[in-house]
DNA sequence: TAGATTGTTAATCGATTAACAATC
DNA sequence: TAGATTGTTAATCGATTAACAATC
């Protein structure tokens, strides 16, 4: 029996944002070897069933009254989201955020790889952050093309979001990874992921005023 | 006519994460007085029709044919989210990002101010982040009672995470922002905001994968 | 075997979209 | 007034939940 990899059907959003959480979930539970729904459901805090109709969207087998072994699932997830593809990213914007960025220790085991921090302020140019040497964005051109940089983080400010992003599209960046409020125009084609830091407490402000 | 302000139905969760993005839009916004649902739907790439279903989730009203007065928008939205009531938060972690939260310039806009940041590390506390001096954990105490805190981030490692969520919690804590990817066990009534900062990455990475 | 848990189909529930009347 | 855009109801679509058969 040939292995059915063809995946005809589109995954629903709700069932992609829970597999980050079974990812980041199964990451944690290292003690173990199987694991199953209704665990899983409770630590997130969502119903048993879910987790399995979820599971069915990936090549992912449960052994009845076991459960789900957790270096499979571990596998295929890590498929799906592609993190043992190593990705070299790239950070435009040396403050604050960029720094803690390319300080980030959890990069690694998702896959992606900081190769350099850009940023045109004369002053930082030079400095280190980490084990990185900040570049100035004369620069950019150049690394893209030698690590084969498809990623780029935008951590800059909010008046030269826009031209940092073209910037970026000009060198050959397939997808932004956003961090500031700006709603960055781009061409189709290219991929912008929008985080802005503040939404996780807007959801708090949010919940404790209705107490 | 009396104001009808009561808010008998519960806004739908993809509507919630839409308001926050209109929130997000306008602050941006500052350039004109009106906007139409068709030019924030475009912004965002949704319908106008979906604008404007959820705006009936608040009291929200437009003119025919001029569209939305954004300051009144803008004040309904934060007045949704309470972004006019100042709360005070306190960091634990001064590592990379606790330190980048703590000096983040953004949230003042969204009624935030860091009271202080902690650090268990004898070499850290007493230095400088921003304007703030690092400060042990033994001042947690006084710190949320003075300032009455009622929001903790952490932004600790993964192995202190619980231990420091118990802690705010015993200190009268009401709701934590976590940045770490673990899954804090809190009793009842405690918010808990997980903010994974790989989240995005992850959509990127899959989404590059298939191309 | 009996029991527990998976996997899947059908039923329900909720959100989005379409249509159109109201209105500035 | 005519036209454009809002606001709302009804129809559709999609996701979740429930039920239960399959199976280790």
């Amino acid at each position: 029996m040939s292995k059915n990899n063809n995946k005809p059907i589109e995954i629903p959003k709700p069932t992609f944002e829970r597999l980050k959480k079974y990812h980041a979930l199964l990451l944690q539970e290292k003690d173990k070897e199987y694991i199953s729904s209704e665990e899983i459901a409770e630590k997130l805090n969502i119903t048993p069933e879910q987790v399995r109709k979820d599971f069915t969207y990936l090549n992912i087998n449960g052994k009845p009254k076991i459960g789900y072994h957790i270096p499979s699932l571990e596998k295929e997830l890590s498929e799906f989201f592609g993190t043992w593809i190593l990705d070299n990213i790239i950070i435009i914007g040396a403050g604050n955020l960029g720094s803690a960025l390319a300080k980030y220790k959890g990069f690694k085991k998702i896959g992606i790889r900081v190769a350099a921090i850009f940023d045109n302020d004369p002053e930082k140019i030079g400095s280190l952050v980490g084990e990185l040497s900040v570049l100035p964005l004369a620069e950019i051109k150049r690394v893209i093309k030698r690590f084969k940089v498809k990623i780029g983080v935008i951590c800059v400010s909010e008046n030269s979001a826009q031209e940092i992003a073209e910037l970026l599209i000009q060198n050959g960046i397939k997808a932004i990874w956003n961090f500031t409020p700006v709603n960055l125009q781009t061409p189709p084609g290219i991929i912008v992921e929008n985080q802005d830091i503040t939404t996780g407490i807007l959801t708090i402000k949010h919940l404790m005023e209705k107490e």
